[in-house]
DNA sequence: TCAAAAGTGTTCCATTTACACCCATGT
DNA sequence: ACATGGGTGTAAATGGAACACTTTTGA
């Protein structure tokens, strides 16, 4: 009772989307240590003694990847007993977003290589890191119709079409473009901008900007977002 | 790297929920060891090296209340650095429900009592064992919206009006009869029984059956359950 | 002037909500 | 015969789904 399963460790992963050019991809690191050296994995690593889960994935992330999360939330903690060939080894798994400007990659300490993949193009992945991704790729698909996350993977600043690609990307189908406005407007959540922006070729549109005051209050009069 | 974090120790904690009489209970035990000896606190232990998770909280539940859980799934896991006074201890959170049969409770190992509890009258928790409990309530009444995890706390047999009674406790507000009904015959999950029972005064109600191989074909034609 | 994407309303249908009386039994 | 809880249908309102043309720019 006094020294009870000092063999079983802790680990941290984070599974990282991000979304750019009406893709939802995904951050992996190449491992640079035994066991699975050279496979792709989830960026991720032990937990120390005193720090929190938290810290131990936003630290992990910072090391292998130097990428700046701005979502975070816990998403299911993996504990087969022969989930890694090292002995015991229970993961505590994340699910996180990004904005597309906290793209830029630096890999460092076991990792040797951090690089982004579609989430429809994805190599063979270490431990049960596959099971993880798709329950991560569920969470996100699931979480978007409930929640205003899709926001936390645009730019601060972006068009209203942004938005709708990311959700037909995201639902596997196509989005009614007037439908969908009239909702996302019904709630008041986003400011239009004085900015317009010009992609190429077709009328320029006017950027939004997500009200995260407004959504707070909504959530306090418990109106809840749902698309 | 050979033997990262051997100090961080993994419990699992259990709360499981019955119901009874319109009241919504849960189980607790009392201490029967420092910390926390003589005060109630969750279902719950270390984790041994040869089991999985499920397993560890299946088998503290048993040694702790003797009770046999018929519905188990992740709650969340809490990492706070001092969330236990014996040092750093990582505890994997579950949710779980029971059928009002399997209510006989057995303290045994640990415990010095086992326990149910209102949950509107709850004692004063060990360790952050109200918070978790906190969380689970949330859990519960947010889950019984879209998923048929009510039947779950009742008898395999009921009367519709017990239904509707763990909707409207679980929800808090009085739940339109004839509504919630046509909702739920809508889906046809409900086998209607020969059966009658005759509680009291009063005509008495036809029992019904949750039909979970109804529901799951359901699930894969992509029909939700929604209250 | 043409191609490309942005922006905008109305009608129809489905779902949800509100609501009240009769039925079968025990006392 | 009366008190108690079980069982049932309809109408109104709301919310969601379908649908096409005009506007503004770049090439």
């Amino acid at each position: 009772m006094s020294f009870p399963n000092p063999q079983i460790k802790l680990t941290v992963d984070a599974v990282v989307f991000g979304y750019e050019a009406g893709n939802i991809s995904v951050l992996l690191i190449q491992r640079k240590y035994d066991p699975f050296k050279g496979k792709w994995a989830l960026p991720g690593g032990f937990v120390l003694e005193e720090e929190s889960l938290e810290e131990a994935v936003e630290r992990e992330l910072r090391e292998e990847t130097g990428v700046a999360i701005n979502y975070l939330e816990q998403l299911y903690t993996f504990g087969g007993v022969n989930r890694d060939p090292r002995g015991r080894v229970v993961s505590v798994a994340y699910f996180g977003l990004i904005h597309p400007d906290g793209h830029t990659l630096e890999a460092s300490t076991d990792a040797e290589a951090a690089k982004w993949f579609d989430i429809n193009d994805l190599p063979q992945l270490s431990f049960d890191h596959s099971h993880i991704l798709d329950m991560a790729i569920e969470r996100l698909k699931g979480k978007i119709t409930y929640e205003p996350i899709g926001f936390e993977l645009l730019d601060t600043k972006f068009p209203f079409s942004d938005l709708e690609k990311l959700y037909s990307t995201l639902l596997g189908r196509p989005v009614d473009r007037r439908n969908f406005r009239k909702k996302i407007n019904s709630l008041k959540i986003l400011d239009e901008l004085d900015e317009k922006i010009s992609l190429g070729a077709g009328r320029p549109a006017s950027l939004f900007r997500f009200n995260e005051t407004r959504y707070k209050q909504l959530q306090k009069e418990g109106i809840i977002f749902e698309i």
